[in-house]
DNA sequence: ATTCATGTCGAACATGCTGTTCAGTAACTA
DNA sequence: TAGTTACTGAACAGCATGTTCGACATGAAT
């Protein structure tokens, strides 16, 4: 025992309501949803739920480890990219995986999303920005802005990208979001007027 | 009668009531914060406030007309500023008159914020960077990036910016958030490197 | 296969907030 | 001052929450 091994019934019962908890908040969204609903759904016994999460939020948390792991591994291949240079964000990849579900992502980041979600990939993104500009800077010494200011503006920006796109309908494909994303955070506003500056 | 004249009785509970909300979403947050508590806070029967608005958040956004007017004359004189050829957005008043506010504006805006309030501001801001943008070209011709996913990146950028300013407790001036916001949306990340590209 | 631990069920319960109703009372307007 | 309008306060039904408990079912271990 202690062997970690868990109990086939733990495993069902934890399924069955993440389960249930996807589908509604792609039904009726997030915030709408009850404990009543998923247990409802998931065919659970009240008390059971209450034995694994503390509340709906404790159940959705749960399930955002593994959304990391995803995320984390669909977004690493993305940085070696040829003139990738000054991009310290993995940006098409993550428009293309996001569009590939993206009922889900919709529903978790956009309009009204679900904030802790949304704090999720917003984190995961500062974290992989703010190193890869730590290498940057080794490199080329320090910007005339502040880093952790210049972080927060790339991750910002890409963000509000990634939920206008969704929210959308994705009426570009996500290599010229990329490219959009890209030629205003490289060079600027002025470039993109074709500003030679 | 039906001369515009509001009873003064109307205006006081109306008064009371948008004051109790505002102090309670300073102590203990938007969402804590229950009809329950609004009514004993401003002293007023429960079937009063249900005669003036709907639930909880019909008061707040009874309140937004008023905020998003302030913010309105607050950011209107912002636009003539030196050398703010590419600037599309009042970023300089909008950091000094929320910083001014900043108790408040971060309890809406900042953490886990208020998304009605969040909305409101990002799509005043949109309007006018959209209004800017048509304006500069109609001067200068068409960007090589769309126009509303330019004017989408700006103002996530500043919101971004904004937010991160706040929850932070502005540990800039609001005239250097300003400067940074303007040379990286305007030069890119490539010149606050000191590239000439 | 039997045993024993553990998970689940389902119902009941106290609690708290919501939104509505209504008769009585107070305050304002004209 | 008269008449209209707003507020009060209490009561009510509805619904979701989170807890508890004994009965039951299913798993793991020998």
């Amino acid at each position: 025992m202690a062997k970690g091994k868990v109990d086939r019934r733990v495993q069902r019962t934890r399924q069955l309501l993440h389960d249930a908890l996807i589908d509604l908040i792609l039904e009726k969204g997030y915030d709408r949803t009850t404990v009543q609903d998923i247990i409802d759904r998931a065919n659970v016994g009240r008390s059971t739920f209450y034995a694994h999460y503390l509340d709906k939020q404790d159940l959705l948390e749960s399930g955002l480890a593994r959304l990391r792991e995803e995320l984390g591994q669909n977004l690493a291949g993305d940085d070696g990219a040829e003139g990738a240079e000054w991009m310290l964000l993995p940006s098409l990849a993550l428009f293309r995986h996001t569009g590939q579900q993206h009922h889900l992502f919709r529903a978790m980041i956009g309009g009204t999303g679900i904030d802790v979600v949304v704090k999720t990939i917003d984190e995961a993104l500062t974290a992989h920005a703010q190193a890869l500009l730590d290498q940057l800077i080794a490199e080329r010494g320090q910007p005339c802005v502040p880093p952790r200011v210049m972080v927060t503006y790339l991750v910002g920006a890409l963000m509000a990208l990634l939920t206008w796109w969704l929210d959308n309908d994705m009426p570009y494909p996500p290599e010229q979001m990329d490219q959009t994303f890209r030629e205003l955070t490289v060079s600027g506003v002025a470039a993109v007027f074709g500003e030679t500056q």
